[in-house]
DNA sequence: CGACTTTGACCAGCGC
DNA sequence: GCGCTGGTCAAAGTCG
């Protein structure tokens, strides 16, 4: 098989029934239709909060959808139809002013939750470095200073420059598993500091003598980003060329493990495990590891988005049970376009994983992950860090404290939506029947729903996020 | 002929 | 120390 040119064919079950369950307080439904949750909202302290007030040209909409308003009356129209065609128009401009509350209102809504959600992230960050503190020093008694040095709350991440040649020859401490390949494993990959270890600082080439403790080497960790898909092709399609390097027979699976290296540029250190599940070998595990040195096609932006954000987010330090539920149910909500998705988190792992199940996503295929990648060639995607398939190159140095890892799950949740068809065609249906009365039938549904799907795709980030339907 | 896959061997970590 | 396991290497084979 030739993996330079990747296989597809996933196929996604047809889900389960969609719960109907309340969200737990903790969650946020942008899309819920309840009045008195919205009022709730609205009514919250917007000083305490620092909400920029919503100014009037924000409130232009350009959906982009190029609608026509088509006249089915002929050019021969009466003068009574000229006054039906007015009182029309009148009735739909009194519908664009309600629309246009609607989208202040939601607007309002989604500033007020963005600001909650940075300044919870603060919050508990800094909460956690404080824990990270207080244990390092009950359980080393200090004896590492730069260790505790290079911690920022319970994560770390290695942004070197990207391995532009030989470099990533010259680091060769961030590997758990020994092997030959050691000396060039990379480091400018997603590492985690767990909460009994800390991460070594940025490699600046001293360490090329490997005086590293073993022990601390041990317990030093890689971020993981497993994806679990209904698949009957042997890979799954992610948009990047690997090259096959070995397969072993792991414990506990009939299915052999097949070990992949990405070849699109010399060096790139990531590499992929490949393995189907013991228990339903129609599903696929894909195990991410490590960090392109190399920019990414479009079509492997997409997915990479999806698993950066959920390293993200394991990254966010949010690993603890309490917050890692929210964030399970975030990830759920913000990555995956079907709410019967999951992402879990798992810490405990020989290294800390983040599990994408869209073995429960209907309509989903992996070249939807393709579709909006345009979004990601625009300036806001350089605030996705921490990212394990993306090279520290093109990313700032935030850490996962930033706020702007929330930016990340925005792009993540925009990939997710304007990959969802289903999505795209309800909002496209619910524009379509508030302003045409839905008389253009599916074909031009799903023009619509191309169009807003394209302009999801070409929106700023500001208002990548949709608003209103 | 180059790129890729296959597969046995090797290495390191870990538990006993 | 020994055996198990996961991860990787590298030679041989395959393919376009």
């Amino acid at each position: 098989m030739d993996h330079r040119t990747p296989t597809g064919g996933l196929s996604f079950l047809i889900p389960p029934p969609m719960e109907k369950r309340s969200p737990p307080l903790d969650e946020m439904d942008f899309f819920s239709t309840d009045d008195k949750k919205m009022k709730k909202l609205t009514s919250m302290d917007l000083d305490h909060l620092h909400v920029n007030p919503i100014k009037k040209e924000d409130l232009t909409i350009n959906t982009g959808l190029h609608l026509l308003i088509s006249n089915t009356g002929s050019d021969e129209s009466t003068v009574d139809d000229k006054e039906c065609g007015e009182s029309e128009l009148e009735a739909m401009q009194v519908q664009l002013g309600r629309m246009t509350e609607e989208n202040q209102r939601l607007r309002g809504m989604l500033n007020q939750v963005t600001t909650n959600y940075n300044s919870l992230q603060i919050h508990l960050s800094s909460l956690l470095q404080q824990r990270n503190q207080r244990m390092n020093q009950v359980d080393n008694g200090g004896k590492n200073m730069e260790q505790e040095a290079a911690i920022v709350p319970r994560q770390f991440m290695d942004l070197g420059p990207a391995a532009a040649g030989g470099e990533n020859d010259e680091h060769s401490n961030s590997s758990t598993g020994g092997s030959r390949e050691r000396s060039s494993s990379p480091t400018n990959e997603v590492e985690i500091g767990s909460m009994e270890t800390t991460s070594t600082t940025v490699n600046n080439g001293n360490n090329k003598d490997h005086q590293m403790p073993p022990k601390q080497d041990a317990t030093m960790r890689k971020a993981r980003v497993s994806v679990r898909a209904r698949s009957e092709a042997p890979m799954i399609t992610d948009g990047c060329q690997w090259r096959k390097y070995g397969q072993k027979m792991a414990k506990g699976n009939p299915c052999p493990r097949a070990y992949y290296r990405c070849t699109m540029a010399t060096g790139c250190p990531v590499r992929k495990q490949v393995q189907r599940c013991a228990d339903d070998r129609t599903i696929l595990i894909t195990t991410y590891e490590g960090t392109h040195n190399h920019p990414l096609p479009p079509a492997a932006m997409a997915m990479a988005s999806t698993t950066s954000a959920a390293a993200s987010m394991l990254l966010s330090g949010s690993m603890s049970s309490s917050d890692g539920l929210m964030n399970n149910n975030f990830l759920a909500r913000t990555m995956l376009p079907c709410s019967s998705s999951m992402a879990t988190i798992s810490a405990s792992a020989p290294f800390p994983t983040v599990t994408l199940d869209l073995t429960h996503n209907h309509n989903q295929n992996p070249l939807q992950f393709q579709r909006p990648a345009s979004i990601y060639n625009q300036s806001k995607f350089s605030g996705l860090q921490m990212s394990p398939d993306f090279n520290g190159s093109q990313l700032p140095k935030p850490l996962s404290v930033h706020p702007s890892s929330f930016a990340d799950t925005v792009s993540a949740a925009t990939a997710a939506i304007t990959s969802d068809p289903n999505f795209t065609a309800a909002l496209a249906a619910a524009i379509t029947s508030i302003i045409g009365g839905g008389g253009g039938g599916g074909a031009q549904q799903i023009n619509n729903a191309n169009n807003i799907n394209q302009t999801i795709a070409n929106a700023p980030s500001s208002s990548s996020f949709p608003t209103s339907t």
